[in-house]
DNA sequence: CCAGATTTGTTCGTATGTATC
DNA sequence: CGATACATACGAACAAATCTG
């Protein structure tokens, strides 16, 4: 028998969300009842269900009385929005089509060793984008992500656009995110390319997304956004 | 025995925050034990666990392993600057020491009857602060308050600058924010205050606070900030 | 529409582990 | 060291929602 002075709910949890993120579990796919799963590990029902009320609030699957329990998709529309906080004038979330995209892998830099928690040597893919919304570009952002947790990836730019489905293919699990905002004059290329005046203020979103769990950061992105009467919706719990 | 449908655990639950919104239970008191509490209130002592985690979850009360559960201080530092996002360029919180105060009562107008879910009639509270970091004023605000929430608030105004704290006083238990963000040209006057040049563009904050359990807004907010180098951080969860 | 099976939600009770005083 | 309190773990029973035949 394996010692271990880990409670065995965490455990529970631990075997399960790995089993997701290997692929193990596809989403969609419903996961034994309590019982069953209780008989299966060896413990009793009671730990099964603090093991997947904690997978809940992680939003890693979805109970619902009388049906069963299922791995949630991370690419849904809720899911793969859900760290997409700039939002136009009519209230709606603006996530914006792609239109142009860059992929280039290189050593990390100072700012991205801290924002990453990187070691200097240690190597990052960098993602250019474009966004466009109602046939205007809106958004130029770019996505550094640590080269170790995403080997490869030069080979499949077409997914690039959403993080949520990148961090699905490599079982990545996502956890939670912290953006500053502020206001400031963008670089001269990003001002060309979102076609505003010299001098203009556009929104600067420095975002780092960081696992579930919270221990490594998986993606860093700046942002900048131009979007009169749009606004950056906080919640705060 | 009283009917009721609602599970017993949110009934313990109500019943306890009644008892720390109305002032029964003191900042920093000890609450029963689990198994008091338990057979006080005559139900199992998972029922009331259950209960107290989620009043824990709420910031309500905090407990700790071998010590016991106390209430939580509303207004101590950490959750009297919880909605507090503005952060300086050294990555502190900036919350500012208060300037001017005014307040004032009149008739919701549109868009603060929109914010709180006021009908035609109702009447708010009007309170206006310029706040000062570092020496200089860096935010203008303005706090809007539902009247029949605060009664006779034009007597204190001493404590108005700390919406936690006033709160607290009328036994309003403080649940979560939503707070738009973005920038844009300040009126004249909260230019003039906060000694922008004309055409400068500070950031807006635009923050709805609501009542414990979500069904209610509490506090309509709209502040002016000029914080060169500084930030908003969001989390998002 | 109903009856029965399945699954999660709620409630109860007990025992043991662990941190604090 | 003992008493106390919360944390973990187990097991059982019933309620409520859902699906199927």
């Amino acid at each position: 028998m394996t010692f271990s002075n880990r409670p065995l709910y965490l455990q529970v949890r631990d075997a399960l969300a790995e089993r997701i993120a290997s692929g193990g579990l596809l989403p969609g796919a419903a996961i034994p009842s309590e019982g069953d799963l209780a008989r299966e590990i060896g413990v009793s029902a009671g730990t099964v269900r603090k093991a997947l009320q904690m997978m809940e609030t992680d939003r890693l699957i979805v109970r619902q009385q009388g049906r069963g329990t299922f791995v949630s998709d991370p690419c849904s529309a809720e899911l793969a929005t859900r760290f997409t906080m700039v939002h136009g004038p009519d209230g709606e979330r603006v996530r914006g089509q792609l239109k142009s995209s860059e992929i280039a892998r290189g050593a990390a830099g100072e700012v991205e060793r801290d924002r990453l928690q990187l070691a200097a040597g240690d190597d990052v893919y960098r993602l250019k984008r474009v966004r466009m919304h109602r046939g205007a570009p809106f958004a130029v952002e770019e996505s550094v992500l640590p080269a170790d947790l995403f080997p490869g990836l030069e080979a499949r730019r077409e997914t690039a656009d959403q993080i949520a489905a990148l961090a699905h293919e490599y079982g990545v699990l996502l956890g939670n995110a912290r953006e500053r905002v502020y206001a400031a004059a963008p670089p001269v290329a990003v001002a060309n390319m979102l076609g505003t005046a010299p001098g203009t203020h556009v929104v600067v979103l420095d975002r780092v997304l960081v696992m579930m769990g919270g221990r490594r950061p998986v993606e860093w992105r700046l942002a900048h956004v131009h979007l009169p009467g749009g606004y950056y919706l906080a919640e705060i719990r």
